[in-house]
RNA sequence: GGCCCCUUCGUCUAGUGGUCCAGGACAUCAGGUUCUCAUCCUGAAGAUCGCGGGUUCGAAUCCCGCAGGGGUCACCA
């Protein structure tokens, strides 16, 4: 009979949240949907000062966007004090820590006079003789019995150590706030957690928690330990100090948390296949631990683009329409439904992020000023005469003139256009584009006039016609 | 410094003794799709699998050593 699968993602409220972070809470949800089990959010608030006002809000904002949603409410560590008091004295009483009131200076010292005599500093050796009966606000030091251990890691594989790094920590702080060190394997106990998915940096002291999960007689979990997501040097892991973004600037540059999912997901990850497009549903059946990558990977922001417009791409244009809404140019105002629905299906292969509307589009909802340069500037256009171009524009004008504008019948004129003038479609198309888009890139042609339509595509060649001089 | 983890194209990765003088994807470059940009398709370039030893008929894959990178040794998480 074998426990629900409970994860949790279990970070400090001291910031906004940035990819590195998002990952490790991704592949925990990831791990209790394929179990049908639970993901909790517990906010670990135990260190007063480094606490930033907002983040955890900001956190779960972040990862409601992405669709990572807890399914119990979103636990404090500051709200459970009471717990932690309780286990600090079941501790006391059964003789495995001790109150421990020396000084920061005098701690200095003990590390000082380790170092001097060549030997690791651990405290362990230098434990006090009489110490005074603890009570809530003195330091209590945990009492380790150090020892070898070997352990498995979902991810790392087999994993030992020797005694040497199992040491005596603190357990509760001064401030009457446990340590991380502490709290952290209390709580995951009580909420009863099933795999501890965390990252690198905590590699190092399984040995000493082992050891507090004995003293605690408390099952140990699952561990998955994930490597960094690395920043642009490729050496260190991604912090917000180098420039790591905060996730929901994602959103306002019109990424798809389906796309920054599936970008995450296989950022250390893969499912053997050469698939690389995931719907959450696909990594939902298909992760595993065991396949997750045991060193850092880069973060790449070019691969992100790419495949926020792969999953633009598949949307349907009803999908696309809706997450398109917030990033229209405010040009567009005015323009009903069925004409935005026509632009966006014009541009949505060219579209990485919805951020990129407003200026793939904006000629579609207003006339810019006919700009000669445009032309003159145009490595096939800049060859002809002034009354060359002239001509050409009043042709085509002549020609559209008499079109239903359907995108069929355009093609037809444009067609007996190129026959008529006998010019290559890289003249002639280039530039009824330029003077009906005013843009140096555009959609295909027949089908941006038939957007455009009859009145807009011929004012706008009469316009540039009066301003080719 | 002690201990622990990591090391395949620029990047993300496949690969668990032979079919790998290493496959895919992003990025780059070239060509094609009646014009531009993009999509799509085709192709090119790009990794002596960190280095050195071994084991083996045969090693990216197993063993040993080394180097480099990272983490950790807080009343931070």
């Amino acid at each position: 009979m074998s426990k629900v699968t409970r994860t949790r993602f279990a970070p400090s409220p001291t910031g906004f949240l940035h990819v590195g972070g998002v990952r490790t809470a991704l592949f925990a949800w990831l791990v209790a949907k394929q179990a049908n089990g639970k993901f909790l959010l517990r906010i670990e608030d135990t260190d007063k000062a480094r606490e930033v006002k907002g983040s955890e809000q900001h956190i779960i904002d972040s990862l409601k966007w992405l669709g990572i949603n807890p399914d119990e409410e979103v636990y404090k560590q500051s709200d459970r004090l009471e717990l932690y008091e309780k286990k600090a004295y079941e501790l006391v009483g059964s003789g495995r820590a001790y109150a421990d009131n020396r000084t920061p200076a005098e701690l200095d010292e003990i590390r000082n006079d380790a170092v001097a005599k060549k030997r690791p500093i651990l405290f362990r050796e230098y434990r006090p003789d009489n110490p005074p009966a603890w009570k809530k606000g003195m330091p209590l030091r945990f009492k380790s019995e150090p020892k070898d251990y070997a352990w498995t890691d979902a991810v790392m594989g087999q994993l030992n150590t020797g005694p040497e790094v199992v040491d005596d920590f603190i357990l509760m702080k001064s401030d009457g706030f446990p340590t991380y060190n502490f709290a952290h394997i209390v709580d995951d106990d009580d909420m009863e957690i099933t795999h501890v998915i965390r990252s690198q940096e905590f590699l190092a002291s399984v040995p000493k928690y082992l050891n507090l999960y004995e003293a605690l007689g408390v099952q140990v979990p699952i561990f998955a330990t994930l490597p960094y997501v690395m920043g642009d040097d490729g050496h260190k892991k991604l912090s917000k100090r180098d420039g790591a973004k905060d996730v929901l600037e994602y959103r306002t540059d019109g990424y798809l948390p389906d796309a920054l999912v599936n970008f995450l997901a296989t950022l250390g990850w893969n499912d053997g296949t050469e698939q690389e497009i995931f719907t959450t549903a696909e990594l939902i059946a298909k992760f595993d631990l065991s396949r997750v990558q045991k060193s850092g990977a880069k973060f790449d922001p070019r691969r992100l683009e790419w495949m926020n417009g792969a999953h633009l791409r598949k949307l349907s244009l009803d999908e696309l329409y809706k997450r398109a809404e917030d990033f229209w140019p405010k040009e567009a105002e005015k323009a009903d439904e069925t004409y935005k629905r026509r632009v966006l299906g014009l541009v949505q292969e060219r579209l990485k992020y919805l951020a990129e509307l407003p200026e793939l589009t904006k000629f579609f909802f207003v006339d810019l000023p006919a700009d000669p340069n445009l032309i003159s500037n145009h490595k096939q256009l800049k060859k002809l005469s002034t009354s060359e171009l002239k001509k050409l524009l009043e042709q085509s004008r002549d020609a559209l003139k008499d079109s239903d504008f359907s995108q069929r019948d355009l093609s037809d004129k444009l067609n007996g256009l190129l026959e008529k003038t006998g010019q290559k479609p890289a003249v002639l198309f280039s530039l009824i584009r330029i003077a009906t888009t005013q843009a140096p890139a555009s959609p295909e042609l027949s089908a941006t006039l038939a957007v455009l339509g009859r009145d807009r595509s011929l004012y706008r060649i009469d316009a540039m016609l009066s301003e080719v001089k």
